[in-house]
DNA sequence: TAGCATTATATAGCTAAGTATATAAAGGAG
DNA sequence: CTCCTTTATATACTTAGCTATATAATGCTA
């Protein structure tokens, strides 16, 4: 069984941007006006220019802009913000087409219950998930280690069952997220080279929130940012504050990964 | 910005099940004939039965048993598996409108980027994840303690930042998901009463799978399944074996929350 | 000014999908 | 066997949305 969906976003409960609209407004940006992006769609004139004629009459912002006469006869032109439409849509429609795969995947599976499904929706608590690409996996008897690459540079390891690794079906050039809780962190000021946690990430802290028992870390690593919890007087003690250079260790255990 | 999406099963590329035929479906249970389902509805007869026809054709197994002629002249009634499609449809959907709801306050809370959608839909590592409910919280200065009664009649106690109670905006009465990695659970044969572990719940050992180094406990907690690794000489020492009782100890720091 | 390719607008016609309606076939109940 | 209410099937009509097409209006260019 396929599941599909046809993703319409709405306006003023009207039907604004779909499929069909978006394939008009790639062909109108190549194009340069309504009437050859028709053409190349196909549709009909009237329908293209009425389509064109209601989104830009409901945006907030125009999507595009007609000149009528002049060189050429006029044309149409999007607008970065038409162009910026187009790239959201395109980047929310698959991550919808992600999440129906997901849903006719567990349906086929047999695995069908309420809670195999309400996972596939979920927000999670854990403040830190940083996006990479598994560059690596060394299976072990029991656990793998995931090597992922982050966009910052640095390789986060994790350690996860090799049970996971298969039924999520993880493999290398995915792109995964770790995850891992801010009180997981830890924070060294010199380069911890005797310390044991094989995830030493060094960074600048970014930002340093002191409540009255815990002080709230943010490290930036170069494109991403590590959020560490650890205690007022542990900051205190390391005299941390903005800008400074610290290692964030993290146990590779207490990685976790999603897909 | 409202993102809608009109959720259609398709089989052999051709639409199978949408919103209208649900209704259609449901109106035939509660009516027992096509003819009346359709007044209902309200839809012509012509376009009942043909929606029906096809349902039926295309399906694996049969949604409805059509009878012509007989006592009342016959009727038309649901399958088992008609009720299961109709039960299933409907628990589908309601989740695809929350993964569409979270869309939509992604793009409106001008959060958007490709990391926060991303995480919409996810599978995670964590071999742990049970589903509860929220039945109180601590808030503290730093951290909050969420008690998540689970099904089985236990409460789970998870320890996350304030901040990410208030970002899900976390409340009473929630439906929410304890998760936690198999790795954060330690196993004890007594009643472990000194030790310092929030969470402490007994369960009965129902599958033991050991491996060269870690041995992987699997433990009934009635209705709910928790799993632990440990390691192969930790699960020899506590000589555990299908059947044991054991109780399960998870610091509540190592429990994540998902909503 | 005449030419142009376009936007802007109107109108006729087509098509798919539905409604409304009529009619045959079915088969148990009385 | 007749009655009853349904399924099953066919036909004419309606409607929404589209296409196809024609025609004005526009404003730069040569």
């Amino acid at each position: 069984m396929e599941f599909s969906s046809n993703l319409t976003l709405e306006i003023f409960n009207q039907p604004f941007i779909l499929e069909k609209r978006i394939e008009l407004l790639k062909a109108i940006e190549k194009e340069g006006s309504i009437n050859k992006a028709a053409k190349s769609v196909p549709m009909s004139y009237k329908a293209a220019w009425e389509a064109v004629d209601m989104m830009n009459n409901l945006s907030p912002r125009p999507i595009v802009i007609k000149a009528t006469g002049g060189k050429n006869g006029g044309g149409t032109e999007l607008t970065d913000y038409g162009r910026d439409l187009i790239n959201s849509y395109t980047l929310l429609k698959r991550e919808q087409e992600k999440f129906l795969n997901s849903m006719s995947r567990l349906v086929d599976g047999g695995e069908f219950n309420i809670n195999a499904i309400r996972r596939l929706s979920m927000q999670i608590s854990a403040r830190n998930q940083i996006s990479g690409v598994v560059e690596h996996i060394d299976h072990g008897k029991v656990n793998a280690q995931l090597y992922i690459k982050l966009k910052s540079g640095y390789t986060i390891i994790s350690v996860v069952t090799d049970n996971a690794v298969e039924s999520m079906a993880i493999k290398v050039g995915d792109e995964v997220v770790a995850i891992f809780k801010s009180s997981s962190v830890i924070l060294s000021t010199d380069n911890a080279v005797g310390v044991s946690s094989r995830n030493k990430i060094k960074g600048i802290i970014s930002n340093i929130s002191t409540g009255e028992i815990n002080t709230e870390v943010t490290v930036d690593i170069g494109g991403d940012r590590i959020t560490s919890i650890i205690t007022k007087n542990a900051a205190e003690e390391l005299g941390l504050k903005t800008g400074d250079e610290v290692t964030a260790l993290i146990k590779s255990s207490d990685v976790m990964v999603g897909k």
